[in-house]
DNA sequence: TCGTAATGTAGACAACGTCTACTTTATTTA
DNA sequence: TAAATAAAGTAGACGTTGTCTACATTACGA
């Protein structure tokens, strides 16, 4: 607050710039060009600072998956009032858009979040991250269930069907292999995630 | 044919061997701990053998991941034909729970077929198997169509929702974390493929 | 039968993750 | 305020990995 660049200790607060680095060469070069090492010289310090921040590697992802999920959870929600409605249907489905749209403009960060290594080795912080988000969308999904959206199926089964179409949706679209296969021609992004979350939420009549 | 174990060359057939090994490396113990040197070693054979058969290990991984998609294709297919049914709506259901069911038994592979690495770096062979599976269920979709579902949205739009719930599902219940959040208490695994699948793919009446 | 290509071996190299001992700076406390 | 202690960064080492090269062995076609 007291300048421009305060720098607390000896480099400032590097455990922030670690994160903001590895987002960075994985959303550019992808998770698999990711290294420590590579992250610790493109901010001048020295191969071992990393780990006086980190435990290993496992413990950077899952920091960085954490913020994923977080701007995740941020963008649905904000898609959510920015609808300025109060109809669960419609606050669902620009949900669902809000969801697909940040994964497909954020697509390296995003696969990040199903990596392998990620999930196997989430921190309790990720997990609860996740868990939050999972919460968010279940209370929405309830909402309209209330409204009466598929009112004789199981809270739970509904809500994982209604996030399986925009998470799959978007991880077949980020593939560029089946991209091509199962995008319609000529149609462009917002028109083919509104076409898509039309279908698991439809919008009501009116 | 000749006998039990025949060694056509040095070892017999190495490459089918480190693709088995490599296989059997991920289904037990995830993708993270597939090296190739670690494979050699199982095999008995030394640190440098494999790679007279994979360029690197991204080939081999996507050689592993062309089998897994043949082998979703083949469960697929499997599942239609076992249905013992005409009806396209029927038909594409069972590819559906096939493909739900092929996946949650099969998922450190699973898992390694949306792999940044694999994806990233796919093979002409790989990604031919993979237009191959898109194309088949594109081909289910499409009648289902004719039979009267979804008669107009456009088909590669439909066939993206339709493949996008027992995708996104499969990998939300194949995550240790979301999986505790997503399903109802007390479903076995079966039931709730069903459950789920009947959401996209509803039965005829009858 | 012989030569050539295919296959496997052994050694080397750089890069990586991570550990350890050490130095430098910040913060706490007496 | 001065000394002690903790935090943060450095430098070097170690074992492991992927991949390259030169060399050895085996299979197979001319």
């Amino acid at each position: 607050m007291s300048s421009t660049t305060a720098k607390p200790y000896h480099h400032g607060n590097l455990r922030a710039e670690i994160v903001q680095r590895a987002v960075e060469v994985i959303d550019s070069e992808g998770i698999e060009a990711l290294t420590l090492r590579g992250v610790a010289r493109d901010l001048g310090v020295s191969h071992g600072a990393p780990n006086r921040h980190f435990r290993n590697k496992q413990a950077l992802l899952s920091e960085i998956a954490a913020e994923g999920w977080t701007e995740v959870k941020r963008a649905t929600l904000h898609a959510a009032i920015e609808s300025g409605s109060d109809d669960p249907l419609i606050r669902l489905n620009a949900m669902g858009r809000g969801y697909m749209r940040w994964a497909l403009n954020h697509r390296p960060l995003f696969r990040t979040l199903f990596h392998p290594d990620v999930m196997r080795f989430a921190t309790s912080e990720l997990r609860s991250v996740m868990s939050d988000f999972a919460d968010s969308v279940q209370e929405a999904v309830a909402a309209t269930q209330v409204a009466g959206r598929h009112p004789d199926v199981p809270l739970p089964l509904l809500t994982l069907y209604t996030n399986s179409v925009p998470t799959g949706a978007a991880l077949l679209l980020v593939d560029p292999i089946l991209e091509g296969e199962m995008r319609a021609d000529g149609v462009d992004q917002e028109t083919l995630i509104e076409q898509v979350i039309n279908l698991v939420v439809p919008l009501p009549a009116s």
